[in-house]
DNA sequence: AAGCTTGTTCATTTTTTTCTAAACAGTTTA
DNA sequence: TAAACTGTTTAGAAAAAAATGAACAAGCTT
């Protein structure tokens, strides 16, 4: 008893209050949801967890909630809300007199894809784009492969050409149609 | 030099020949493509390589082959040939006179991708509608929150609902444009 | 039927990914 | 300046995913 902690000098707690049971039932849904579709895509279950439960609360989030509501270590919790704020999945919300960072969730689908394909699938287009003209190089330059061979070989490249410019033309018509 | 085994008791050999050092190049590139596409996509390597190998064969390939030119297992190459084939990325062709399966690659972009959404999307969708109903329904009953907070999850429910109708629309779209 | 060939299955091993915990760095408060 | 708080980094542990290889089935051939 010897140590009153006072902590709030300032006016309001910004701090959320603990999830009561209701709400704790709504929270493990919610995360139960993006876990599932973090498995869809192929990211860490963590993330799903990370970005679960701050689309769950009502009010941003600081740090050490949400390593306590998630009982996940503070190395997965940074890594995992790096990797979300690098997507743009979620952003740092300011509060006066806190030192803590707090965290809101993005909640336009559109602003999710877009960083989606930002940062995995443009990545991809642009290397391939380099590989195939390697490919076609030595398609054309080959020697020894009989003509048919050849021609079958050509209509390979030509096709990966053509799926290359239909996902050019394809993503930014995702973007539109979410937006 | 007393075992003959004469195999050619038929007209014509449907056997891939063994590839040149040029059509080796080639594949080696094909293959690179592929298996980086893997990575993007999720899906184990192997299959990527398998999928490359395929893609890079002038003329169907026998499974034989394929455990030889990338040294996998017959295991791997087995599995990986049932999910290909799942997806309708890679079809078995018939050879008459040989009891062995070929296989060569599907290569219409709209079909590999309608695989990949009715294998790997929809699954997820489905079941993400069921949950929402279920969160939907945690959120109205919720006593224990306060008005305000009742307030912005709905709103949230609200916006994964409107997440999974534009993902609904969006995909059939997507196919059009591929086709 | 015995012995090949072709391919599948599955228990085990290997590899890769993910998570943790402890050390650390930067701020703020005492 | 020390002590406390907040979060990051990273070496290594733990868990998960993928690949192997050996046993097995099913169909031909002799």
């Amino acid at each position: 008893m010897s140590k009153p902690r006072l902590k709030l000098e300032t006016a309001a707690p910004p701090e959320a209050l603990a999830p009561s049971e209701g709400q704790l039932a709504i929270q493990a849904q919610f995360i139960d949801l993006f876990v599932s579709a973090a498995g869809v895509l192929g990211v860490p279950r963590s993330i799903g967890e990370i970005y679960g439960v701050i689309f769950a609360a009502p009010s941003p989030l600081t740090f050490q909630e949400i390593v306590e509501r998630l009982r996940l270590s503070k190395g997965s919790v940074s890594q995992g809300l790096r990797a979300l704020r690098s997507l743009g999945a979620v952003r740092t919300a300011y509060v006066p007199g806190d030192r803590r960072d707090y965290f809101e969730p993005e909640t336009e689908l559109r602003n999710l894809v877009a960083g989606l394909l930002r940062d995995r699938i443009n990545p991809h287009l642009e290397q391939a784009s380099a590989r195939l003209g390697r490919v076609r190089q030595l398609v054309n330059a080959g020697q020894d492969l009989g003509p048919t061979e050849a021609e079958v070989l050509r209509s390979r490249v030509t096709k990966l050409e053509s799926w290359r410019k239909k996902s050019s033309l394809l993503l930014p018509l995702v973007a539109k149609v979410l937006g």
